[in-house]
DNA sequence: GCCAACCTTGACGTGCACGTAAACGACAGG
DNA sequence: CCTGTCGTTTACGTGCACGTCAAGGTTGGC
């Protein structure tokens, strides 16, 4: 009979903090759950997309649940958006810089450099926002553009209506 | 001195129906003014997205305006909306039915016909509007994700503004 | 300790959407 | 008619985003 290796791979004993939802994934499991290949995720990685997760004494990959989610962020952002990887890739560092930054805070750090690094959070944020705003501001204008042309359609229909109607007689 | 072709390809006298604009355009200038290459007009009427234009003695292709609107309208759904040109194709050819609606005599039995074709191009163009409703509600989401995030700096920096000030003192 | 399931790193292949080069012909000002 | 510019076809090349083996190593239930 086949079976599965149910591993549940919990690098620290972690006893309070989180519910064990499923502490660390390996690949497979990464794929299945984000709908992308194996071959994709380490694609990602090595074009730095993802960074490189921990590994198992064997290799394996050992992926955390923010991986999960960066993942679906950059399905979002390439599927929905059409953004190029290379894109993606700028943004997903933009998060990284922003991590960094978080990671960096220190609540007795010096103010004025607490106060630099916000900044520098806030200017990449605002960065991406433009980003967003351009496609934003591109797809407004072709739905309008569409929907002159739907308009167009049913005047289109009207006549056609008309003429059915006048023949009909 | 290099000295250029002012080519005005005017095919029919033209009397008083639409002014003159530019008549017919030669595929150098139909590129400059779309934004693509030349090879990039030859591919999409090998693929079928263009129709073959009509051509001069010698073989040149002459296109019309129309066909300048169908490149920018193959570049929108091409790189705002994400379609790959097969899908794309379809599209067009739907559409086609628009050349077809101006002549035709109008007989009886063509009118249902293309009373179909007519509300099948429109059921094309809704499911573009669809698409980038699809998209602008994605974008959306994101943008007030990172205006949220924007806040929070702001607050964050006010914060530090005040604890400035106190300590100023 | 066995073995199936799972993973590893190459390395080559693929589909799409063109890019680029070569060799040649067409158009029009002078 | 000459010449510079513009266009034509044919054919091979390219970048992206992976897909698809191949050959081997790792893990864990039994």
């Amino acid at each position: 009979m086949t079976h599965k290796r149910t591993h549940t791979h919990t690098p620290e004993p972690n006893p309070t903090t989180q519910a064990p939802t499923h502490a660390y994934l390996q690949i497979g499991e990464v794929a299945e759950r984000t709908g992308v290949t194996q071959r994709t995720l380490r694609f990602y990685e090595e074009k730095g997309l993802l960074k490189p997760p921990t590994r198992l004494d064997g290799g394996f990959r050992l992926y955390s649940e923010d991986d999960v989610l960066r993942v679906e962020q950059i399905k979002r952002l390439q599927g929905l958006l059409g953004f190029t990887l290379a894109d993606i890739k700028d943004m997903v560092e933009a998060e990284e810089v922003k991590s960094q930054i978080k990671a960096t805070y220190r609540k007795d750090a010096e103010i004025s450099e607490r106060r630099d690094k916000l900044r520098k959070a806030k200017e990449v944020t605002v960065g991406q926002v433009a980003v967003i705003d351009q496609k934003l501001a591109a797809l407004h204008d072709m739905k309008s553009h569409l929907e002159e042309k739907l308009d167009q359609y049913d005047t289109w229909l009207q006549h056609l209506e008309e003429q059915s109607r006048a023949q009909a007689r």
